[in-house]
DNA sequence: GGCACCCACATTTTCGAAAATCCTACCCTC
DNA sequence: GAGGGTAGGATTTTCGAAAATGTGGGTGCC
């Protein structure tokens, strides 16, 4: 769920890397995940490697089978339409109970959310990765803010592994330089909407925004991308 | 997430065994976690335990403290209710999908899982711990059978998940004898206006029973049950 | 030729002990 | 007496090897 300041143990580590391998493509779909491989991998014995696995597993970013150890979870068109129609229940709610309980304190964090986030360079393909990183940590944050104020932890949480469940999909539609969208000008909408209390608007913004992201990676899917 | 046919691993007994352990209560809100314990109640070595903490940990049964180990996730009026709320949004969509793709098989299987759970005797304290659970397993099935025609696997995993995770509360609220409420009468209308094709009324009555179980258990709370 | 069985190999899973870390209580200094 | 530092013991975390299990191929039988 975390990524940063998740280093206190071996097994954190080792969870860290191998979600890091798995979102940037290293460790493809479907492949098969030997022990040996992982051990050199995070440079650590099999038990903290194992552990990572089990998590991983209970997040849905591998699957284990008895005796026959780990592979990486598959990517299909129907698991994204199926997390995208998920989180646009779940953060469209989030989000309508965020607008009704905000204080000022949120609407000043969500203000400097996308402030720092429309500074930064838009992600392209072709920006140093670094600099990728830096705008989809700002973009998470971002939109981890809108619902912040939701009072509901149980909420927060999914919405925050669903996020990261999505991540893996988005990263495939990164490639395509251009896609016909402003990314911005629906980020600076739902925000709006949001600061001038109007849930309605502002939940319906958001849920297009998710569902333009899946459109492009479905289009994208259909050219492939998937079976490479 | 499951606890039958759960066992072709020493992990997954343990997972089993200690998930049992603090549904009952044998493990108490709170307490720490010793290895050593935990070893002698499931049988076997450290690293199946831990590989069942770490599990039981991502799906918020216990908590985990790094270098410090584990212990069993603390009860509270606050978590109950935001379970409760989230349930009712999850559960009420899944169900309002059911019915839109349910055929007549989903009705059939309906059908079923409420008779089998109306032939049982109800809860109650005084009967024996083996009725008890049949019954508890009766009704998850016609809960999950409610919604099992959705469409939506991780809305069907995030609502197994949390209907898991009720149950803890619920267990408190059985030693109640009596709470002046039909509580198969409310499952009926349920079905009732699901094979009814009555979306907003099935939901609505979902969400009621949900609402009453927590306001049970809730008045328990306050009698100081979550103390001890 | 096809099928079942069995053996050797690759891999995962589990064990028991070593290493690392945390907590407690004590001592020393100020 | 208060604060800080430090050994000792308890506990978790990690390691490396042993045990258990799945896999693939070869052999013999029908």
């Amino acid at each position: 769920m975390k990524d940063r300041a998740e280093a206190r143990t071996l097994a954190g580590d080792a969870y860290a890397v191998i979600h890091r391998a798995i979102r940037s493509g290293l460790l493809k779909p479907g492949q098969r995940l030997r022990f040996a491989d992982l051990q050199a991998l995070c440079g650590m014995s099999v038990s903290p490697v194992r552990e990572a696995l089990v998590r991983l597993t209970a997040e849905g970013f591998t699957v284990s089978d008895d005796h026959r150890g780990f592979s990486v979870a598959p990517l299909s068109i129907a698991e994204l339409l199926d997390i995208v129609g998920t989180r646009k229940l779940l953060e469209g709610e989030a989000l309508r109970l965020s607008i009704e309980h905000g204080d000022s304190e949120w609407e000043g964090r969500l203000l400097a959310a996308h402030h720092v986030m429309s500074r930064l360079p838009r992600e392209r393909d072709d920006l140093p990765t670094a600099i990728r990183e830096d705008w989809d940590q700002r973009h998470a944050d971002f939109h981890r803010t809108l619902i912040s104020a939701c009072r509901s932890p149980i909420l927060i949480e999914m919405c925050e592994k669903l996020f990261v469940r999505a991540d893996r999909y988005r990263r495939l539609s990164v490639s395509v330089p251009n896609q016909s969208r402003d990314v911005v000008c629906e980020h600076e909408r739902i925000m709006t909407c949001a600061l001038n209390r109007n849930a309605d608007e502002a939940v319906a913004a958001l849920k297009e925004h998710y569902q333009r992201t899946a459109d492009a990676v479905e289009r994208l899917f259909q050219d492939g991308a998937a079976t490479e």
